[in-house]
DNA sequence: CTCTACTGCGTAAGTTATACGCAGTACTAC
DNA sequence: GTAGTACTGCGTATAACTTACGCAGTAGAG
């Protein structure tokens, strides 16, 4: 252990975490993203920058994956040491939330003529396109409610589009959170496919063929024979095609949704 | 490293892993559940046996939480040495799938008699009970579609409750997913928001109160409108009670599920 | 009784995250 | 200028882990 032997003059003591201390009481991850944490202007020149971190981060998650990601790595990506960046981020899981952040970007302008379901449809595709293009989000463990700045400025234009219908403020909320849920849920069972299978070695095409005969393999129809008609019917096997599968779940929801938004608008009188 | 200086007489290779080759193909984890893997009859008397191993691991992730499951921990708890595991298990996520199938267990006995809707609620409700009941379950990350016995098992019942519904295999399949997918979703943000709070220091009610005023800190109302309006509303502060907005979305889910089962029934000519 | 396929498990290697504190830097105050 | 000091990057070290490897011993098979 470090036992103090220098002729250090100063010694003091460590600073709490990256940059100053915080009164907001939001977690540390959350204060980073919105760029709170006034830095203080004396020491050396920094050598780094928050985002240029963060960047890195999203790069080696893209190129080789979320479990490349070790601060190490991202330290070498910038050739800096392992170490400092601790001077810019708190802990591993701050750099991940904000890696979240940068890659969810801001969402396309929502244009609120179109009607909430196409609306809704759009913002579901783009998620899922988003998702796609970065599938290691799927990997994160997500561990907290929408907080940073992107996240939001998706659930706002999420919420546009259901601005004119006479739904509640907390059936709005529970809406776009039930809509980006089912998006995460189906891509990533399709890309947890995908990925087994070609870890064993096939196409990604045949790969998905090939899911249900494992299936069949181990369910013995007699004690499950619901099951054990999905199996024979050679639904497991191809998946219907993952575009398909989303839709299905998506329209379900959105229809339940309709339902309701229509059941609102005639019988009350809440306004208009 | 170990050079060999002893007198020992054998020398031979170890084994592949837990237990024979595996002939079926199937991932390691799935074999073991099913109970496949044959186990020979000669060497010493084992000392533990699989189902022990997952009861106590299971025990530690209840009592402790997923992050004190440790293949240390786990063999601590049964008095074993932590490598002597590996003559059972193959991997320590080998070992959480069989927690997870042994803590989702059977289910109960679907009774289809009372339609499909009140089937699905009730598999939902069931699941949710389960999630609280194991919320580290919530803490691990999914990686492949159900295949163990016991998820196997759920999905069959499931599945019965949509038997007498014109739906396609593949619609009742993802039906299916989608529903226990959004169980997951909606318990596990509670749990997480649950969680956060109590670490940040309040009781759990008090504590999902507070979680809006960070939100009300961070999101500012010019630039979301719609966002600040729902924060000003106090809609995040209560989540609307937990029940309330699990019950909102599936009631969405199985509306749109309900006109689908609906149109079916009536314009086709499919059957009946 | 011997052979040998097993057993539990000690040892050690390889990864990680991250606490701690040193040595140096560049504002600020005089 | 010059000192003081609040910073900086980062080397060193620690604490958890998972898991490969192989030894010493055990018990059914022949």
């Amino acid at each position: 252990m470090g036992k103090r032997g220098g002729t250090g003059s100063q010694g003091g003591q460590p600073p709490e975490t990256a940059g100053p201390k915080s009164t907001t009481g939001l977690p540390p991850s959350i204060e980073a993203a919105w760029g709170l944490r006034e830095r203080p202007t004396k020491g050396p020149r920094r050598g780094l920058t928050l985002p240029q971190i963060v960047e890195a981060g999203v790069r080696v998650a893209v190129s080789e994956g979320l479990g490349a990601v070790s601060m190490g790595r991202v330290a070498a990506e910038l050739g800096a040491s392992t170490m400092s960046l601790y001077r810019y981020v708190s802990a591993k899981d701050e750099l991940i939330d904000l890696m979240m952040d940068l890659a969810i970007g801001v969402p396309p302008e929502p244009d609120p003529g179109q009607g909430w379901r196409a609306g809704l449809t759009w913002f579901a595709q783009a998620y899922r396109d988003l998702l796609l293009q970065h599938s290691w989000m799927l990997r994160v463990r997500i561990s907290a409610p929408p907080m940073t700045p992107n996240q939001i400025a998706w659930l706002e234009y999420a919420l546009t589009y259901l601005r004119d219908t006479a739904l509640t403020g907390s059936e709005k909320l529970s809406t776009v959170l039930m809509l980006s849920g089912y998006v995460r849920n189906v891509t990533g069972l399709e890309a947890d496919i995908t990925a087994a299978a070609l870890a064993a070695g096939s196409t990604a095409e045949a790969a998905m063929l090939s899911y249900g005969q494992l299936y069949a393999k181990v369910v013995d129809p007699a004690r499950f024979p619901e099951t054990g008609k999905l199996i024979a019917d050679g639904v497991m096997d191809q998946e219907d095609l993952p575009d398909n599968e989303f839709n299905f779940g998506l329209g379900r929801i959105l229809d339940g949704l309709g339902a309701l938004i229509d059941a609102r608008r005639e019988p009350s009188s809440e306004e208009t």
